[in-house]
DNA sequence: TTGCTCCTCACGTCACGTGAGGTGGC
DNA sequence: TTGCTCCTCACGTCACGTGAGGTGGC
């Protein structure tokens, strides 16, 4: 039997090192074979077939947990374990290209933090001149929004790009981002609030029938304010100006009985 | 700071587990957060875009210890790496494409431990009407040839080829392949002998002055004798009947004194 | 009050890799 | 004789998974 294969033959033949092979005896995978007069295994060529078929299972990513069944399998049972095993490395295909877009992707400079809606806001922010400290802010804060509520986010950014459409607010807005790291105390603050006042006035006269028009969870209200209290250092007395004008709230802003 | 992210918001967010962020943690790669006031850590966006970061690489194939490095680097540095990152994502979608055809070869009942010289050698045997018996067995020599001097086996299978095309040579095969199970006293094997000799003496008057016509390694030779004395339960017998009309070895057979 | 999330160890998993220490064949 | 292959333990690796036992928030 002096033509049979030692260990080391049988593997680099497969493709595979000495210990894989051992490591298939150990598992039982691929039985133990005989020894020679010096204890080596002697493999024959029945063993090779076996090992470059577990190999090519294996390789398809098969866990060899599953081998066993699978190489006593009838040809029937093997043809439809081996169209899930096709299904499975077609989707992992699909997965290594998708992969390839998200990195480059990251070698441009994209964040891939943001869902595509909030992009395409920030971007527009920046087409109408924000500042980028505002729009930085506001990324940080989608960021956490989207994490906290993703399944509000689409229709939250349709609504936030409506609003910086609109002439008279997107002014307001875009002077806002001049205030956004100002103190408590600047002298702007108390103006600004007039005329977040008058747009309000203006608004609430034009919308007076659709109060409900946006059915959204005060959960969401509550968290989006928070996010403007916590990101922007005046944003506390911005809003203590806006009550003292008889009006609480900040995304959904709402009339109320003048403080002062 | 309440709007921001538990580990769970953070790691649902980035299609991670709980454990994994705490795992980069451990490892590293991200930066361990704030706690708040009952000891959960607390995320902000910064750690959104860094795990987000992470993911992108690791799902890419990117070993872990590869990312601290990755993560500063400036925007050059980090082109190069991702067009070799991009290169090993592409090999790996041909690596299971291949796969693919390896899995649909296995499900058809191909066996792929056999160069693909030596199965159409094999299919011409059976065209040409050898033995199944006879093509096993020589399908399982040619499988521990290829493994012991994978090198050999096209130029080999290019000499077996062109015997089995030539008509005289291929009868003599053909007979043989009836006694490839007998006994060694089976009384057709001194008439085989006979016939073997009569188609050495035409060959060696043909090609008297192309002696040196195969410049086979002596070796190869003297284990494609043994396969054939190990596998042909009745060769040394065959052997014996040439030696005894002037003829020794079988692979590269030779004239010799006569032994009777 | 119940269930869900969070916390920190710490061992388990998968498919081998990698020495450690020794023997056999050319 | 030297180097290469083979042998058997047995611990290491990589990127987490999975309880174990306990606390905190709605």
């Amino acid at each position: 039997m002096t033509t049979m294969l030692t260990i080391g033959q049988l593997a680099s033949y497969a493709g595979v090192t000495v210990r894989t092979v051992r490591h298939y005896h150990v598992k039982g995978l691929l039985p133990e074979p005989e020894r020679d007069h010096s204890g080596y295994r002697r493999y024959g060529a029945a063993a090779v077939v076996e090992l470059v078929k577990i190999r090519t299972l294996a390789e398809a990513g098969v866990p060899l947990s599953r081998l066993p069944a699978l190489l006593v399998a009838d040809a029937e049972e093997f043809a439809a374990a081996s169209l899930e095993i096709d299904r499975r490395l077609q989707e992992e295909i699909a997965e290594r290209e998708r992969c390839r877009e998200h990195i480059a992707h990251l070698a441009s400079g994209d964040s891939l933090a943001l869902p595509p809606s909030v992009v395409a806001y920030l971007a527009r922010m920046r087409e109408l001149g924000f500042r980028e400290r505002l729009v930085e802010l506001e990324r940080d804060s989608w960021i956490l929004m989207a994490a906290k509520m993703p399944d509000a986010i689409v229709s939250l950014m349709e609504i936030k790009r409506a609003q910086i459409e609109d002439p008279s607010l997107r002014e307001l807005y875009l002077d806002m981002g001049d205030l956004v790291d100002c103190a408590a105390d600047d002298p702007r603050l108390p103006t600004l609030a007039d005329r977040v006042v008058a747009f309000l006035e203006e608004v609430f006269v034009r919308y007076e029938d659709t109060e409900d028009a946006f059915p959204v969870d005060q959960r969401l209200f509550e968290l989006l304010d928070q996010t403007f209290l916590e990101s922007v250092p005046c944003a506390w007395r911005l809003l203590e100006l806006l009550e003292e004008r008889g009006f609480t709230g900040w995304t959904n802003i709402q009339r109320v009985p003048a403080v002062r």
